[in-house]
DNA sequence: CGAATAGTTGCACGCCGTGCAATCTGGTGC
DNA sequence: GCACCAGATTGCACGGCGTGCAACTATTCG
């Protein structure tokens, strides 16, 4: 299982301290998120849930809104980590598709469906959600250089980037409005979205994309009337 | 000159006194950035340069940033009135494509370069800004499902909207970091940006764009190392 | 004009986010 | 083991934020 905090690496006290302590205080928001709603309560009890002071909490989140949406961040570059792992020669959109897919097999998925529902009424959540994108989108764009060369074109980079995080981000809103996420077949449900979506981006939005079901039959992708394209995952390269 | 708050209506003196508060506070709001730097100031300052209340600027924004993104939004109002106001039997993406492109020509689109860059300076004018184009994504995706029909695919329509909007961004932030807005040509300069970016788009990403130059020739859009196609504006339809 | 309605203002309150100095804790060299 | 130091935590204080509320003022309408 993919994990956002496995690090093999020998690692001192202090530092375990710190990765426990945001742990502790990003755990502590979520749960006051479910129980007393998103915006309902302070930085203050977020602290006491997590056994640190006001000031400390401060130490780590600019807010309490950042104290949720730090899992977004983690989302996010777990499938940074995925894609810098994989074959440089496949073709790029295949590498950013399998990026994706393969991050939903991460732990604790459902929460980001539940935190994406929390944004619908949290307007500084929402915004604290879109922050995380938009950095995450200078780390993918920094690391897409890499791939294509320092020679690619800057608005090249910015808007693919942009566009694939885009559609990304469409599927996972579609996935936690429609799906219920204790449901066993979630990440699947999520994957095939994420898949959607991205192959309507690489065909240039000719025409929808069926979403495929888990029982093989395509779902209801009817865009302009034409008949919708299902969309497949890619060859199965071996992560590198 | 496209406008804002063009808007021949007769309307009352009610209706009047509330949108000049608004638009006092709003350049209230961006001269002080100018002068202070963005984040520098307080809602008391805007007030008082707007000649309201305190209370009354949060009346009518929630916070210092919300009142200098406000511009955003506008951006974005005009240019889904102009693609309303296109023809719908022409390619959607001609569409799109020349509803920003003209929206380029708008009054004080110089402000809109200077506001990308002081986001770069203040996270939360980041944020509202990144919330503006999130509010104008539903409102797009809305006119864009009365454009193709109700059936349309409900992750087809998000996504294509994020992705546009994404590379939208992604030119303007192009555009504010490297272009002198008072230039003459300021405005060309976005909107070739913009033709290159959603042209990329169109074509699935399968090769950059070049930008191309006010002087005839491309500017240097070097993506993975062949040879850039140059993109091109839609035949030229009249405004309905 | 007078009543009704909509917008403005001052006030008060709890919370936010941060600089600062005191305190505590884990790491390092002897 | 002990002394020391860098780094992390804490309490405190302060200015600013965002909003409910009630009083006040301006516009609209009969």
């Amino acid at each position: 299982m993919l994990s956002t905090t496995e690090s093999a690496e020998p690692v001192g006290r202090r530092e375990q301290n710190k990765i426990d302590t945001r742990r502790a205080i990003a755990d502590a928001a979520f749960d006051l998120a479910r129980s007393e709603g998103p915006g309902a309560f302070t930085a203050e009890q977020i602290a006491a849930r997590a056994g640190v002071s006001r000031r400390t909490f401060f130490n780590y989140f600019h807010s309490a809104e950042d104290a949720l949406a730090v899992r977004i961040d983690g989302f996010l570059e777990l499938a940074l980590g995925v894609f810098g792992r994989l074959p440089q020669d496949e073709p790029l959109f295949d590498s950013i598709i399998r990026a994706f897919s393969e991050t939903t097999r991460m732990e604790g998925l459902s929460q980001h469906g539940e935190l994406f529902r929390m944004a619908n009424s949290d307007p500084d959540l929402l915004r604290a959600q879109l922050h995380s994108w938009e950095r995450a989108e200078v780390l993918i764009a920094e690391a897409l250089r890499r791939r294509l060369g320092p020679a690619t074109h800057d608005l090249y980079l910015t808007a693919l980037v942009g566009s694939v995080l885009s559609c990304t981000k469409a599927a996972m809103r579609d996935w936690a409005a429609t799906t219920a996420e204790d449901a066993t077949d979630s990440g699947e449900q999520l994957e095939a979205r994420i898949l959607a979506a991205l192959t309507m981006l690489r065909d240039g939005f000719s025409g929808p994309v069926a979403v495929p079901l888990a029982d093989g039959t395509a779902g209801a992708g009817d865009g302009a009337g034409s008949q919708p394209a299902e969309a497949a995952v890619p060859p199965p390269h071996r992560l590198a």
